[in-house]
DNA sequence: AGCACGCCGACT
DNA sequence: GTCGGCGTGCTC
């Protein structure tokens, strides 16, 4: 007999163990680590993964798998493996870890329905169950509890006239295709042809389309277009035997309708080569090494990736590339399908869950070896792995914010470990941590100061608003930036502009009074959106009408304040009411493939100034932007986050690299409020270096990252007593268990000091060396969490965090 | 997470 | 006396 210890879908930490269960007979040979089974686990069902197989069991009582769900392991053991270390390295549930690890179709879902046991059972049903059996003898649990209070169908499964069925349904659907095939051959067509009854026109034309294009097997929706005949006439030829139907598994290939233009790889110039060399040597020398390829904006990163790749592919090795969300445009797919053609999949948030199912398949199947994809994909299932890239390496999208709380650099660096291939981190603005770590000859680094085509940086200015202001100018462009907006319309040359608005939304305020429209939910200001007049909040959802007065004074100077994309397109119109706009922001680019449209739209120079937020800032390449105007640069540099300055440094960097790109050269204008701040400063002049001495030093006095590591501990709750309690003993467990290196701040409350109706409180772990900080932070889950499970407590801890919110 | 079990208050 | 509240503990 053979057993198998599984880690079952029941997240919390009663559970976050193995349960062992017997194979049955028929899945001895075949069940391995790494599949999925469907257990039975107390009185319903739940999906697990296997994590080992073994012939003896301490438990005894055992019970048997009921389900297996996969033929191949869908976690290899190397990601098994990454699966344990997450766990530990973000303190979250086994099962969270390996749920992360695969795409959102294959987890499962759960449904309960209630049965009769029996026909007669009807009539013995309670009045109110009764309605619900008259049609059907299946109802989902769902629609009953609404009605019906629980212990009335409890009563009635007692009374045994009523069964609850647990089912664990898959959402990840193999896309299948119907297709007709013929049952004989061509010969015998050619007999039926002569033999049909001649006004059945148009069997004749699908028969003798089928014989005259040699077709033995045809989706039916190409038939059904070709012959311009109808499903009735198949299912005829059906009936008579001549045709079969069959259907085929097919992929969603979201790029199916699209060619990509083959290209080969371009010469390097000087610094490319030198930067390469090395990791070309790694790769054929199956070292691994992490490489920090610091390039300027411009410089070819992309190219040396390329041909990095193409030599890892000749090696028959695998590759991932780990791209930002927000730029995974279709000019950087097209960069990569245009050089590696199909051996490429494409994982990014635009995908539908069976798209994404899809593309995880193909790796699966060793179909593709190179992945392009956003954070997630640093889990696809390769075996073979010979080299990580992460574009962009400072993207903060790289950290996720939910558990498992993992940054897919730190997975990407444990995987390559583990194949012994190369790490490339690549960025024009690295990280403080990730470049302190090249300095320290850690990460290997690799410098690209040139941009490929020689052409210097575009010239910055940094306009004062204060300066605009007290000049009397109180519209939210600068004279300096309508003129050059002018200047290029009349060149018919185009302007990107951007609108910088994280931490900076429109919120509504009386002018009288000065009140301010908060959530009733959360301690945050309400957000206008145009669309139906709504406030809306960010954190919570909640929505409300936008009030004609002020619900403190009754004043009617009640109005939006902030700078929206919505605000700055009339703005705009208002003064340059000849330049055509596109504006992209959340509400333009809802809909699927409305992003690639407008940005296909301006590239066709269809608009001459293309308006937006974060979403702009990254990839885009039009040959003919030349300018390009940062409205608001420092909206983001009072957010309380430690990484503020870096932040606003390397989108400002990021976002003066879209322009003069090619032929024309480029200019950049930033306004700003504050033009003294040094990150905008040294931004403008592009010195990274600079920013890099500047930055360091104030983290090193603030006892910052990367001087310091950071763990926060956030405590939420409906009274505020209770969070402050909570946090409080938290605070006093850390202190007599951490050594007196580290520094505790806190209790305090949080940036947002509650969301949802939960207050929160938070204390944050500045430390250096802890060995044991991660048994300590555990310790702490553990010892409240009784009080998590019944008492609405929640605790988070973010083992280093990307901000303090 | 669910669910059963079990121990106390307020009602037919 | 019972119904029904939710604290406690278990799930291979």
């Amino acid at each position: 007999m053979k057993y198998a210890s599984v880690i079952v879908d029941v997240p919390a930490m009663q559970t976050d163990r193995s349960f062992d269960y017997k194979i049955p007979e028929e899945w001895q040979d075949f069940l391995t680590p790494g599949m999925r089974v469907i257990v039975p686990f107390g009185p319903r069902k739940v999906q697990g993964f296997v994590v080992e197989t073994k012939n003896s069991s301490e438990f005894d009582r055992l019970k048997a798998i009921s389900e297996c769900l996969d033929l191949t392991p869908c976690l290899t053991p190397e990601l098994l493996k990454v699966g344990h270390w997450l766990t530990e390295k973000t303190l979250c549930f086994k099962i969270s870890a390996f749920q992360a690890m695969l795409p959102a179709a294959m987890k499962a879902k759960y449904e309960k329905i209630v049965t009769l046991t029996s026909d007669q059972s009807i009539e013995h049903l309670s009045d109110q169950l009764q309605p619900f059996f008259n049609k059907k003898n299946q109802v989902d649990m769902k629609e009953i509890e609404q009605d019906v209070p629980l212990r009335i169908i409890q009563k009635d499964i007692k009374n045994g006239y009523l069964e609850l069925i647990y089912k664990v349904k898959q959402k990840g659907k193999k896309k299948k295709i119907r297709m007709v095939k013929l049952n004989c051959s061509f010969d015998q067509l050619a007999e039926k042809i002569k033999a049909v009854n001649s006004n059945a026109k148009k069997q004749l034309t699908v028969m003798t389309y089928l014989k005259e294009n040699g077709i033995r097997i045809i989706p039916v929706a190409d038939l059904l277009a070709v012959t311009n005949v109808s499903d009735a006439t198949l299912k005829t030829l059906i009936s008579k035997g001549i045709l079969v139907e069959e259907y085929k598994e097919v992929y969603r290939d979201p790029y199916q309708d699209r060619l990509f233009e083959k290209t080969k790889a371009l010469p390097l110039n000087n610094e490319q080569q030198q930067a390469i060399a090395p990791i070309l040597s790694a790769v054929e020398n199956d070292e691994h090494h992490v490489f920090l390829m610091y390039g300027v904006t411009g410089s070819g990163k992309t190219e040396v990736y390329l041909q990095s790749i193409e030599a890892v592919l000749n090696n028959g090795k695998e590759a991932i590339v780990l791209v930002p969300e927000i730029s995974l445009t279709p000019q950087m797919v097209n960069r990569f399908k245009g050089r590696f053609g199909s051996k490429v999949a494409v994982l990014h948030s635009g995908l539908s869950t069976g798209e994404k199912y899809d593309e995880w398949r193909k790796i699966q199947r060793k179909e593709v070896q190179l992945v392009v994809g956003a954070r997630s994909a640093i889990f696809a299932p390769f075996e073979n792995l010979g080299m990580i890239i992460i574009d962009e390496e400072h993207e903060s999208s790289y950290k996720q914010e939910e558990n498992p709380r993992y940054h897919a650099r730190d997975v990407a660096i444990y995987r390559a470990e583990f194949h012994q291939c190369p790490v490339v981190l690549g960025s024009a603005t690295p990280t403080l941590e990730t470049f302190a770590r090249a300095q320290k000859d850690v990460y290997k680094l690799l410098t690209l100061k040139e941009r490929v085509n020689k052409r210097s940086m575009p010239s910055v200015d940094i306009i004062d608003m204060r300066e605009e202001l007290r000049s009397g100018n109180r519209s939210m462009f600068s004279t300096a930036l309508i003129e050059k907006l002018t200047d290029r319309l009349e060149k018919n040359e185009q302007s990107v502009l951007f609108l910088n608005k994280r931490g900076y939304s429109s919120f509504v305020m009386c002018r009288d009074c000065g009140f301010v429209i908060q959530c009733p939910h959360c301690d945050i200001s309400l957000t206008y959106h145009r669309f139906g007049q709504q406030l809306k909040c960010h954190y919570c959802g909640h929505e409300e009408h936008m009030p004609n007065v002020c619900p403190e004074c009754q004043s009617e100077h009640i109005r939006f304040f902030g700078t929206g994309t919505q605000r700055v397109e009339e703005e705009l119109v208002k003064v340059m009411p000849e330049a055509r706009i596109i504006r992209m922001d959340v509400d333009t680019t809802g809909r699927k493939g409305a992003h690639e449209k407008l940005l296909s739209k301006f590239g066709n120079k269809e608009a001459d100034i293309l308006l937006g937020t974060q979403m702009i800032a990254k990839g885009l390449d039009f040959p003919d932007v030349t300018l390009v105007g940062v409205l608001t640069a420092d909206t983001m540099l009072h957010l309380p986050d430690f990484r503020a300055t870096e932040k606003t440094f390397q989108l400002l960097t990021q976002v003066s690299g879209r322009a003069g790109r090619h032929e024309l050269p480029g200019e950049v204008i930033i306004q700003t409020y504050t033009p003294e701040n040094y990150s905008i400063q040294l931004a403008s002049k592009y010195d990274y270096d600079a920013f890099y001495e500047h930055e360091m030093s104030l983290r090193k006095s603030h006892a910052y990252p990367p001087y310091y590591f950071l763990a926060l501990v956030t405590v939420s709750h409906p009274e505020i007593t209770k969070v402050v309690s909570v946090t409080d003993k938290i605070v006093q467990f850390l202190r007599r268990n951490v050594s007196n290196e580290s520094k505790i701040l806190g209790p305090v409350a949080s940036p947002i000091p509650r969301i949802n109706d939960r207050y929160r409180y938070q204390c944050m772990v500045k430390y250096k060396r802890e060995k044991n900080l991660h048994e300590t932070l555990r310790k702490i889950i553990e010892h409240f969490q009784q009080e998590m499970s019944s008492n609405d407590l929640m605790i988070t801890i973010d083992l280093s965090p990307n901000t303090m919110m």
